[in-house]
DNA sequence: GTCTGATCTGGACGTATAGTCCATACATGA
DNA sequence: TCATGTATGGACTATACGTCCAGATCAGAC
């Protein structure tokens, strides 16, 4: 009944992606597609770990992190699957190889990169990939790309931004300026906007 | 004479990379490819920074870091071009925007990532935690307290906060100074010994 | 289409902080 | 005692921060 979803995935997100389904019942794998691991049908499914997971979005878990014997590193997310008596006739797991991910990001951020005196490459680098990641993941919660962004939207970055305190560090305001696409000055008059409320708590 | 490798080389990394060939003569640009800021030929080239660069490979620099006013990062290199009588006639900067590589290492790095676990924010938040860390460290190390310190023990430790990039945090200098019991003079002197050596240390 | 109101923008501007410089003061040892 | 090296306060310049505002831009109302 599902092996057409589960094919589908496993095609979109082919190679990299292993698509599972399970049957919560016997606790064993019903299909298996692009495996990773040599299991197949009928194997037992060590799904226990469901058990631990967060609850607080009901049937669906994760992405959450699995590790491979080998060191690849996996994103995994989970849905329980339902029919019409609502009851929980399989598992879904997709497991996401982020290893090549990685690889492509490394590849990415060390094409043209400075090599020559950086004593600790670490630091400077940090707070402006932080600010990466920070508007990446909102991006990815709400699937809005920076460009079609709306007031709303900067204000939240701008908000988790402050509280990560990015603004403490020199020359940050025209970094976030720039990769929120926006102009400094309009970073400013928002942050002011957010800080206003909680009057002149913040020296900065 | 140069032209075409310019033009070259531009086409080949643009739209991400400017071009720029200097007259070490004049110090006024030659000619420009590919410009990512409003100079044209005949603009002063602001090269005095070429002096302070690293000469252990000659001819050659970087590539080193460049921030643009509006935030963009910038790997630069540099090369001087001699003619036959092996005199400088002219020099090559290569200047290539990291904005959108790093964007899209981030994107890919967010590509299915865990959304549970957040970067812990308490590392930036506390630097002047960071800041005692490192000068507490250091007198375990050598079991001198900083009323009790030499000029080298202020400039060993300075030269680690310096690594940890401390003073990229703004308001950071005073509090090292305090901390360490000297005057804020005193911390700018050192650090200006401590990197005077590499010279070529900040290519504002 | 024109007219709004809301928002963004680039530049100008004043202020705060980052760094530099220097005359003086204070050590330490010959 | 002097000489040498280092630290200091304060004055000074250079940058970066943050504010402000007139004009540009855009979406929606009419």
């Amino acid at each position: 009944m599902w092996a057409p979803v589960c094919r589908a995935v496993a095609l979109l997100l082919g190679p990299y992606a292993e698509v599972v389904l399970h049957d919560p019942e016997t606790d064993r794998v019903l299909g298996i597609w692009n495996p990773m691991t040599p299991r197949g049908p009928g194997d037992p499914s060590l799904l226990g770990e469901l058990d631990e997971l967060d609850p607080s979005a009901r049937d669906v878990y994760g992405p959450y992190e699995k590790l491979l014997a080998d060191g690849r590193r996996l994103s995994s997310v989970s849905a329980v699957l339902r029919d019409e008596q609502d009851r929980a006739s399989a598992v879904l797991c997709i497991n996401l190889d982020r290893t090549p991910l990685e690889q492509a990001a490394a590849v990415l951020s060390a094409f043209g990169a400075p090599t020559v005196q950086r004593p600790e490459p670490l630091f400077e680098q940090d707070w402006s990939e932080r600010i990466q990641h920070v508007i990446g993941g909102y991006v990815r919660e709400t699937g809005r790309p920076v460009e079609r962004m709306t007031r709303q939207d900067r204000l939240a970055v701008l908000g988790r931004l402050d509280e990560a305190r990015v603004f403490a560090v020199r020359r940050a305001a025209p970094v976030v300026a720039a990769a929120l696409r926006v102009s400094r000055s309009t970073v400013y008059g928002l942050l002011a906007e957010l800080r206003a409320p909680s009057a002149k708590d913040r020296p900065r």
